[in-house]
DNA sequence: TTGTAAGCGTTATCAA
DNA sequence: TTGATAACGCTTACAA
C-alpha cells in the first residue's frame, strides 16, 4: 500500500505514462532487468565497481544489456541535480562562436577543446550566447545556463564581469581562453606572446638588423601589450634601446603607415618591421602594401615580421616570419585546466607557447 | 507533522543544511518573503501573468524584492528536470565536425544551426562521430548518446540507416540536414537543386545556347540526381530533346574531360556545358582546364555554368554562372523543423531555395 | 548482495 | 488568490 490513503483525490503531478515518452529511465531499464532501480544507478555509474561495492556478475550483466537494448542515456539534468555532475562542459562565447565572417572564429579553439573533452569523457555543449536575440540572449542571467554543465569555458573579447564574477564567487568552475586578469579569481589559459615576440626580434637581431620598428593598434587588449612586451624584451636582450620610438601606435594603420612614412624610416636606418597580429590583419595588410609601394624590396632590403599569423586573404603571400598561436593546443589545455577544477583542483592559469616560424619575409640587413 | 514517523532512523540521504549552501533556492526566497515556495515560481517564472494566473501586485513585489536581496538565481538542472525539456539541441555529424580542414567541414551549415537555436531558446551539443565523449563509445549504440538532447540534427554523406531507424521508431526528434529518403519517417530539409538545376539551364537557352551538356560525377548521391533532374526539366521545358546524351557521367572528370573531348563536343555544336558541384569540385575543376587548354574562350565561345559553388581554391577565378546553396539557411531551417517536432508538430520535410548567380562565365552563343 | 526511500530544486495540479 | 503536495530522473545512505 502506498503511503497515502487511497481514494482521494489529491494534488500534485498527474505521472507521465511510460508509454508515450522518448528517453527510456532507469525505472524502465530496472524492470526489464528485474532488478530495483537503485542497482541500475549503480551499475550503470560504474560506482559499483569502483567503490568496491557489491554487485554481482549476473546483476551487472542483466543491467548493461537491459539498457544497452533500451538505449538508455542517462538525463544530464537530472544527474546535476542529484549529484551536482554530469559530465557536460560548457562553452559560451561572448560572440558568436560560428560567425558568417570566419575571421573571428573560433573554430580553431574548438578544434582543440572537442577533442581534449572526449578524451576526459566529458560532452560539449555549446551554449548559444550572444549569437542572436532569443531566449538565451543577453541580459542578466543569460550566463546563468551554463550552470547546467559541470563547469565552463568562455571565449571572447568583452566580457560581462559582473556576472562572471558572480559564477566564479559561486564557486562554479569557469576558465577563460585568452589572458584577463579583471575578473577576480578567474582561471585563465592563454598564449605567451611575450616569450614569443622576444624571439622573433632575437631572430631579426641575429639576422644583424638594428633598427627595428613595431607597428600595433591603439587599443590595449592583453594580447597587444604582451606582444609589445616582448618585442621590447627582445630589443632588451640584444643590446639595442627599447625607446617609444621603436613602437609606432595607429588607429588606423591604413593612413598612418604609408609608403612615405616607410621610406622615411627606411632612410632613417630603420631595417625591419614587425607587426601585430589582431582580428582585420590591419596592421600587417598595411605594412605589406606600404613596402610594396615604397618600392622596398623584401627581405632584400627591409625584412617584416608579424607577431602572430597572416588573415586568411593574404595567405597566399609569403609566408612571413612570426609566430604561430597554437589554437587547438589553448583549447585543449583550457579543458584540461576545467576539468582538473571540476575535480576540485586549485585555481590555475597557464601560459602556451607559440611555435616560431622562420618564414620567408625575413633577411640579414643590405649592408650600405 | 511530516509524512513519516518521528524518531525513527530512516534509510536516505540527509538533507544539506541550509546554512552551508552556496546559493539561496526558491524556498529561502518563500520564507524571507512570507509566502509558499510554489507562489515563488509561480511569481518568478513569470507564468504567473503569462497564464494570466492569479498574484496580487503586493505578493508579486514582496517575492521579487526577497529574490533580488537575497541574489537568488534559478538552477537550470531543477528547472530542466522539473520541465522535462533540456532545451538542448544535438547536432550530430558522421564525419568529424571538427575536421582540421576546415573547408571540408559543416560549419556554414552550423552558422545558421546556431544562430536559429539560440532564438528558439536552445543550446547545442555537439557529438561527432569519431570522438566517443560522454556516457557511450563509437560502434554501435554509438547515436544513443544524441538522447540526452530533446532532438538532434543529422549531418553527413553516410548515415547508419538502422540506428537512425531506431531513434526514429522510439518517437525520438530526428531531422537529416539534406535529402534523405531510405530512412522511413526521417524528416529532412534539403536544398531545392531540381528548381535550381532548371533555372540554370533555362537561362541558358535564354542566351540562346540549344546544345547544353551536363558533366557530373558517377555516383548516385540525392544530390547529384536532383541536379540532373532539374538541368533535364530545364532543356524539356525550353524545348529542347532531354536525352541521355545530354549528359556526360563519369567516375573521374580529370582523365574523361579532356581537352580534345571538349573541342569534339564543341565542333559537334556543343556551346554550353555544366558540372555539378561535389566535395572535390572535380567535374568543375577539369570543365574549367579542359577548356582553357582547347583554347576556347569563355563566354565568348563556350558558355560555362556551375550547380552549385565553386571550391575555395578558385574562388579567384571569374565567378559561375549557377546557384549558391544556402547552407545557413538550410541549418536554421533544420533547426526550426526540430523544434516543431520536440514542441509534437508532425513530420515534415522541407526543401529550401537555392539562390541564382549570374556570374559572368555565360553568355550568347557565337553566331557561325 | 540487493532493495527502500530521502532528497536535489524546480514545475504543475488541485484544494482551500 | 495562495498553499500543499506530487512528480521530474537520478544518487546515495542505510536497512534487509
Amino acid at each position: 500500500m502506498t503511503k497515502e490513503a487511497a481514494g482521494r483525490a489529491r494534488p500534485g503531478r498527474t505521472p507521465v505514462p511510460a508509454g508515450r515518452r522518448a528517453r527510456p529511465r532507469q525505472a524502465e531499464v530496472a524492470r526489464l532487468a528485474g532488478v530495483s532501480q537503485a542497482t541500475v544507478s549503480l551499475v550503470l555509474s560504474g560506482r559499483a565497481t569502483a567503490t568496491g561495492r557489491p554487485i554481482s556478475e549476473e546483476t551487472r550483466k542483466k543491467v548493461l544489456d537491459a539498457a544497452h537494448s533500451l538505449g538508455y542515456v542517462p538525463d544530464p539534468a537530472a544527474s546535476r541535480l542529484a549529484a551536482a555532475r554530469n559530465n557536460l562542459l560548457g562553452v559560451y562565447s561572448f560572440t558568436a562562436t560560428f560567425p558568417t565572417d570566419v575571421r573571428h572564429s573560433y573554430y580553431p579553439f574548438l578544434v582543440g577543446v572537442e577533442q581534449e573533452a572526449a578524451a576526459q569523457g566529458y560532452d560539449i555543449v555549446l551554449f548559444t550566447g550572444s549569437s542572436s536575440g532569443g531566449a538565451g540572449a543577453a541580459g542578466a542571467g543569460a550566463l546563468n545556463r551554463v550552470r547546467l554543465a559541470d563547469g565552463c569555458l568562455f571565449l571572447g573579447r568583452h566580457v560581462p564581469v559582473d556576472e562572471l564574477h558572480r559564477l566564479v564567487a559561486d564557486g562554479f568552475p569557469v576558465v577563460h581562453v585568452g589572458r584577463r586578469d579583471e575578473v577576480e579569481g578567474l582561471a585563465w589559459v592563454g598564449a605567451d606572446y611575450v616569450s614569443a615576440g622576444r624571439e622573433v626580434v632575437t631572430a631579426l637581431t641575429g639576422l644583424g638588423h638594428r633598427r627595428i620598428l613595431l607597428v600595433r593598434e591603439d587599443d590595449d587588449a592583453p594580447a597587444s601589450t604582451d606582444r609589445e612586451r616582448g618585442f621590447l624584451d627582445g630589443l632588451t636582450a640584444s643590446g639595442l634601446p627599447a625607446g617609444p620610438n621603436a613602437v609606432v601606435r595607429c588607429g588606423d594603420p591604413r593612413r598612418e603607415v604609408t609608403a612615405d612614412r616607410v621610406r622615411a624610416w627606411f632612410a632613417d636606418g630603420v631595417t625591419a618591421f614587425v607587426a601585430e597580429e589582431t582580428d582585420t590583419g590591419a596592421a600587417w595588410r598595411a605594412l605589406r602594401s606600404a613596402v610594396a609601394e615604397a618600392g622596398l624590396s623584401c627581405p632584400g632590403q627591409v625584412s617584416l615580421a608579424l607577431l602572430g599569423s597572416p588573415p586568411p586573404d593574404l595567405a597566399d603571400g609569403p609566408v612571413p616570419m612570426g609566430f604561430d598561436i597554437p589554437r587547438p593546443a589553448l583549447g585543449a589545455e583550457a579543458v584540461r585546466l576545467l576539468a582538473s577544477r571540476i575535480g576540485g583542483g586549485a585555481v590555475g592559469s597557464t601560459l602556451v607557447a607559440c611555435t616560431f616560424r622562420p618564414g620567408a619575409t625575413a633577411g640579414a640587413p643590405a649592408t650600405p
